[in-house]
DNA sequence: CGTTGTGAAGGAGTTCACAGCA
DNA sequence: TGCTGTGAACTCCTTCACAACG
């Protein structure tokens, strides 16, 4: 210990570990050890030890780490102890699935409007929300006090939709369009891109596919 | 040089160039030095190069990079020079929107097949696809000699919907579900998690957020 | 006795800074 | 002159190995 930063590599394991808590607790195992979250989560005991570390002690010695406390330290660490307003901007595909999409709510990030540039969107119906025209965005933001928003949008108005999101009040953005944003320092984007992973996980394909070995 | 192996870091990062190389050829842009890649991913230019180096030498001194060489050179790397064949497993909001995306074919993966296993779904049409029952993904796979398989279906089977695909040879895994596949060493999986990036963002934008400055 | 917590060692990735070349 | 390519320094992350402790 000592230090109270928490590293970067540690931060994006951790709601690993929250989902193997959550599943232990609801088949009621009330303890486990680093070993059992690696076997859950894909790891090695020795990461999941130096990782939990980092929030303090919170493992018994030749017992392991009680399910509940844990849960909640992380959960407070990872800040999902209270609701955060989502906007989700582009209702196409993609959008209309993350707009159905349940696991936003389940941690407590609540979706509070769906808005799209195109005209024969507005007004539809998507989940339980109503379309709004994505001119509204900013209006949106600073009624309603979003601090995330999720862009489905096409590569080309991403990152003039962040910039209005952001100038709102928006300072944390998922990215879900296949290009960089550009963003201000107090603000945090992270792209995800299915076209990105997929080529990833093409280079490994082929280095693990040795001309296909008959046999 | 010296080494051939290419940092898994760097493999994480060619998609990036590959997307601004192209928009470059797009415009028009037949040279892009270490620095407008840089800018374009949002990395710096001591990374560029050093990435770049670990392909070969495709770079001129005091020039820059030649945008269509470069271009078919990552390409190769990442092995996106022959179509490869993906089946989808699980069509419900986030596997319909996988279905309608353009992004898939745009880099030469062909998506052969949508499989799930509710009865109701089998037999409509998503995208220009007739969705098929999940139990007949192994009989697919070999016949149509697929690689990859997305896996969009809930948590609780997504295991053995990764265990049917391997067994019938898939050697690549795109898992949507929130839960850790277990894979042999011969293929590759990369899960994409979306509750998992928004806890992710939660965890920077409480630190960004040093109790809100008026002002 | 079993498992945590952690210094220390080892490895991977990033950045620096500049020589080398067009 | 300007930009690449790259050793070397540095920082971050992972793994090891074991003392500490319930």
């Amino acid at each position: 210990m000592g230090d109270r930063r928490i590293p970067e590599a540690t931060v994006a394991r951790l709601p690993l570990y929250l989902q193997v808590l959550v599943e232990a607790s609801e088949v009621g195992t009330s303890t486990l050890s680093s070993d059992e979250l690696a076997q859950g989560s894909g790891l090695n005991s020795a990461k999941v030890r130096k990782d939990l570390s980092f929030l303090g002690t919170y493992g018994t010695r030749g017992v392991g780490y009680a399910v509940p406390e844990l849960t909640t330290e992380i959960s407070q660490v990872l800040g999902l102890v209270d609701d955060r307003s989502v906007v989700i901007v582009g209702v196409g595909n993609l959008g209309s699935a993350l707009a159905s999409y349940d696991g936003f709510d389940r941690r407590g990030f609540r979706v509070v409007a769906l808005l799209d540039a195109e005209p024969d969107r507005i007004g539809t119906r998507v989940g339980r929300h109503e379309v709004e025209p994505a001119s509204e965005l900013g209006a949106i933001v600073r009624e309603r006090g979003v601090t995330f928003a999720v862009i489905a949008v096409p590569a080309a108005s991403a990152q003039a939709v962040a910039d209005e999101a952001i100038e709102a009040g928006v300072t944390a953005l998922l990215n879900f369009a296949p290009t960089h944003l550009t963003v201000p320092d107090h603000v945090t984007c992270r792209t995800v891109d299915l076209s990105t992973e997929l080529q990833i996980l093409s280079f490994y394909e082929q280095i693990n596919e040795p001309r296909s070995a008959a046999g």
